[in-house]
RNA sequence: GCCGGCGUAGCUCAGCGGUAGAGCGGCUGAUUCGUAAUCAGUUAGUCGGUGGUUCGAAUCCACUCGCCGGCUCCA
């Protein structure tokens, strides 16, 4: 059998050789430092054995794959260390996940961060010891035996499960007297675990069921460099500081007053002015693609939410009804049953077709206590949503308009990485086959047509339609879910929408649900955290700031401002306050102006302005209509300062 | 909704059975100053709410509201 290795070289080796000893084959000193492997891009536990050719490929210490290996063995060195400090500790999964691993614990006693140090340390005296991790497989029997015998009640439903989906054997691994059941992969020894940290400890239901019983989460991570694990602690600290939960008030944009209402965002100012800059982008946008625009109430009968399902499906997301005489009117926890009200309000045409009503509708909807998030998951926003209602032959230009709408609007604020995610049929599903097909298949080419990366979510979509969701990377890599484009083939059908064919019959439009941004709530709040409140000078509230040096400067400092206010920039001259220059510019950058404009004797003599960045640059001294020029072409080209 | 943690001045936090504290901020005054905090004085709170234990509760207990981190759900 041979394998290719990264060089390009073949190795002949004989099947079923394990991955550690063709690694001491190729060298005594990659034995030594083998942690794992990959065949064709697949991990290996180094006790694996190679049955099949490919590119093959050894993993050590240093290698990027390696963290995910370091990971797990740290799962398993904090389950030993919990269960060797606890009594009748219970263990569920504990897996390596994207920024670390955890651990799931049933066990009597509540964990609290304060236990941390005390789990650390057993930790380290098992990575101290350098146990020799093995592997062992059993057949099911066996490993029913053993885990009663251990009373690991949770690992025996997990051996039952495999054992279900027809596993002839499961394997366990063993360092020191520790044994879990584990696919793996897992280092050599529990010395090579080194770089790690406990972060947080948190319920968890029992294999995610809310039905289920709760489990004692414990977090980590682990990495292969002591280097690599600081960074990481500092990336969290970076989040921190950019919370927008934090920055909000601090800015002056603005905070939320949990005692009247949790969930319900209260608009500053400034915070209205960032607003209104993007609706206005977003409403002129709109209009440039023939979008027309709609508004409409905020409550309705209880009789629309039952004809739309709302009071079927999705009652409990909705606030409890007030009552007028003998009705109940609901808040809207979405706007396409009003839509659909004004396409009723008359009978409609193919030559009507495609309508587009855009509406910067405000929803409510009673989400779950523990899941609120600031501007991220409120109860009160406002979508950017529109409808589109067209012929079936005009679907697929339809998305791809969308689309494009949603890259042009997306880029102006600065965003240009993205997630894409192509969700389809679920099991559970309201719209004949044909119609499914069709619009999965326009979804599908708009993205292909755009050239876009996609990945595909079967059986995820919506139970009304398929759906394209977006999700964009932020300063920090981070995602957040902004753009949605569903079908919809519930509401056409409930209302029964028809419009007039050329043909002379009623047919059934499609009906297109998309919210661009998502909801300005959290796409305001993700542009706080991209820009750690340092917005680009277009979207700023305040865009520059007159400083007079001293008080005899006032009168030019007042002004100047005029002038650069004429020019439709938002500007304020601080005259009001006895404050040393230094003072002001400390202030200033704290309230992360863009343009601060230093006006003293000599600025005044000469009618200029002194130019400070809030990047820390001074620009020096320029004719007042220069700075105004530079601003303004800097607002138009949506520059970051 | 569930699990855990936490609610003290506008903000950040100390105090953890014996008369509520600091720094920043706010206010007042002095200072008139050239690119990230001038100096002085002063103001600060039903210690989230309700009930209980106690001679006495910010401190202990119960309930409740809210926030934070997860889980589940989601724009």
């Amino acid at each position: 059998m041979k394998l290719t290795l990264p060089d390009g070289d073949e190795l002949e080796v004989e099947e079923g050789k394990r991955v550690i000893d063709i690694a001491y084959d190729i060298g005594p000193g990659l034995g030594d430092a083998t942690v794992g492997a990959t065949l064709d891009g697949e991990l290996l536990d180094l006790r694996d054995e190679v049955v099949e050719e490919g590119e093959f490929k050894i993993i050590t210490l240093d290698s990027p794959q390696a963290v995910e290996i370091i990971r797990h063995t740290a799962s398993h060195v904090l389950a030993q260390a919990v269960k060797s400090l606890y009594d009748d500790v219970k263990l569920a999964i504990g897996p390596a996940i994207e920024d670390g691993f955890y651990y799931d614990f049933d066990l009597p006693e509540t964990l609290s961060e304060e236990d941390f140090d005390e789990i650390r340390d057993e930790m380290r005296k098992i990575v101290e010891e350098e146990y020799e991790i093995e592997r062992f497989a059993l057949d099911p029997g066996k490993a029913r035996e053993h885990l009663l015998e251990q009373d690991e009640e949770y690992k025996l439903e997990l051996v039952e499960e495999f054992v279900s989906e027809g596993e002839e054997e499961v394997t366990f691994y063993r360092q020191d007297g520790f044994t879990d059941l584990c696919e793996g992969p897992h280092l050599r020894n529990t010395g090579q675990l080194e770089h790690f940290e406990l972060l947080d400890v948190a319920g968890a239901y029992w294999r995610g069921d809310e039905n289920n019983v709760m489990l004692q989460r414990v977090y980590g991570t682990a990495f292969a460099e002591e280097k690599e694990l600081q960074e990481y602690i500092e990336r969290q600290e970076e989040a921190k500081e950019r919370d927008h939960r934090k920055l909000g008030p601090e800015l002056d944009l603005f905070t939320f007053h949990p005692e009247v209402g949790p969930g319900l965002v209260y608009w500053h100012p400034k915070g209205t002015e960032m607003l209104n800059v993007i609706k206005d982008f977003w409403r002129s946008k709109h209009r440039e693609d023939g979008y027309e625009f709609v508004s409409t109430p905020h409550i309705g009968k209880s009789d629309l939410w039952k004809k739309s399902g709302h009071l079927d499906y999705f009652r409990e997301d909705m606030f409890p009804p007030m009552r007028e005489s003998n009705q109940e009117y609901f808040l809207k926890p979405m706007n396409c049953p009003f839509h659909v009200q004004i396409y009723q309000s008359r009978t409609r045409s193919y030559r009507d077709l495609p309508l587009r009503w855009a509406e910067l509708g405000t929803v409510y909807r009673h989400e779950r206590s523990g899941v609120l998030h600031g501007l991220l998951r409120a109860r009160g926003f406002t979508q950017d949503d529109a409808h589109i209602i067209a012929t079936p032959d005009q679907v697929k230009e339809e998305v791809t308009g969308v689309l494009n709408l949603t890259f042009d609007i997306l880029s102006a604020f600065g965003f240009e990485d993205y997630q894409i995610a192509l969700s389809t049929k679920p099991e559970k599903s309201v719209g004949d086959e044909v119609k499914w097909d069709k619009a999965t298949e326009a979804l599908k080419e708009a993205i292909v047509d755009l050239d876009l990366d996609y990945d595909v979510e079967e059986g995820e979509g919506a139970f009304y339609g398929p759906k394209i969701d977006v999700h964009l990377e932020d300063a920090l890599g981070r995602l957040w879910q902004t753009t949605t484009v569903q079908f919809d083939f519930n509401l056409p059908e409930r209302f029964d929408m028809t419009y007039m064919g050329s043909d002379g019959q009623e047919h059934r439009p499609y009906m297109i649900h998309r919210a661009l941004l998502g909801t300005l709530e959290r796409f305001f709040g993700i542009l706080v955290e991209h820009y750690k409140g340092a917005f680009p000078v277009w979207l700023s509230p305040l865009q520059a700031v007159v400083l007079p040096v001293t008080e005899d400067n006032n009168e030019y400092a007042e002004e100047v401002a005029g002038k650069i206010a004429e020019s439709g920039i938002r500007v304020e001259a601080r005259t009001d306050v006895d404050e040393n220059l230094s003072r002001q510019i400390h202030e200033a950058q704290l309230e992360k102006i863009p343009y601060m404009l230093v006006v003293g004797d000599r600025e005044e003599e000469s009618g200029e302005v002194s130019l400070r960045l809030r990047t820390e640059e001074d620009l020096g001294p320029r004719p007042l209509d220069e700075f105004i020029d530079f601003a303004k072409e800097k607002i138009r080209d949506k520059a970051l300062i």
